[in-house]
DNA sequence: AGACTCGTGTAATCTTGTAACGAATCGCCA
DNA sequence: TGGCGATTCGTTACAAGATTACACGAGTCT
């Protein structure tokens, strides 16, 4: 087996260095937006970051321990619009689901790897691949918005380990 | 304006040609590969065939007219998740909805131009761009079973009609 | 203090999608 | 032509995903 670029992250990383940069840059985007990281949000927020794979607004409603009780889903959803709003949080729509941004710069989140297996989400570069198709689309007459590429499939370690 | 591709029918092309080119079109398939379309089946592609556009399977429920009655949603997951694998239909990720297929060969139903406004759906050729992005993809360890790719913005109609 | 804005908490509701199971139907073969 | 096996159908019930409505509260301007 080849070496592996870091768009998959290794099984065993130091993760919390994961989190603690994930949040780090939260905290940055906000303040730069003038916009508030409440509690509730940054809860969402490193509930995401807390791996490297999608989770559903209800999942992610039952890992919520917000001293002792749980919020009602739409909380959840609120803070998941607004960190999507701020380039966060991406929408995996072919599964209902959300992940944490792992990227910068232009055309994140418009590309993703999604393993069907784990869940495991994947961001590579796109900025090139989202400019060539939004023209192409363009041609046609078409007004282009938003793009959302999802390729399926399973992740490098989901194949080695086996044929779950 | 320029002269458009194919890509959209014009607003009042003769609708009917592509019901009856559609339904015939499933025929074949079905025949050839042994599978029965059944009354069930029939109906829900006809409905989706009736327009150029997406419908929720729930739209698709509401004019389901069955000698009277009305089905159960059930049996209209069924018959999308039928068509589906005969590659009749295909599933619109961003919107939860579902389109008739309107093109043949390989990559088809991948790439989708989504109009948000009227909710159009058209299909470009996407055969080598289908191959690309599986490649792109491949080299990083992943292992691509299938791709969705999806713009979303306004059909030339709906720029041409009109801010709504 | 008063008015304003934004976010919170709660309940209810709506939409979308599945599970389970027996009855009906179809294709096939004796 | 009657019986067998595999699909498909019809129904009920329910799970999962997402939104609406509205009152409250915390900050912040003036």
């Amino acid at each position: 087996m080849t070496t592996q670029s870091s768009l998959f992250p290794a099984p065993r990383h130091d993760h919390s260095a994961c989190i603690a940069a994930g949040l780090a840059r939260a905290e940055e985007i906000c303040q730069d937006r003038q916009e508030r990281l409440t509690e509730n949000r940054r809860q969402v927020l490193e509930l995401l970051l807390a791996e490297h794979r999608s989770a559903g607004a209800y999942d992610i409603l039952e890992r919520f321990d917000w001293k002792g009780r749980k919020p009602a889903p739409v909380q959840i959803y609120r803070a998941l619009s607004f960190l999507e709003t701020m380039g966060l949080v991406h929408r995996v729509a072919s599964q209902n689901a959300y992940v944490a941004c792992s990227s910068r710069g232009e055309g994140h989140g418009t590309f993703l790897l999604v393993c069907e297996q784990c869940r495991m989400v994947a961001e590579p570069s796109a900025a090139g691949l989202s400019r060539a198709v939004k023209e192409l689309a363009g041609n046609s007459g078409f007004e282009p918005r938003a793009l959302m590429l999802e390729v399926i499939g399973r992740c490098p370690d989901c194949v080695a380990t086996g044929d779950g």
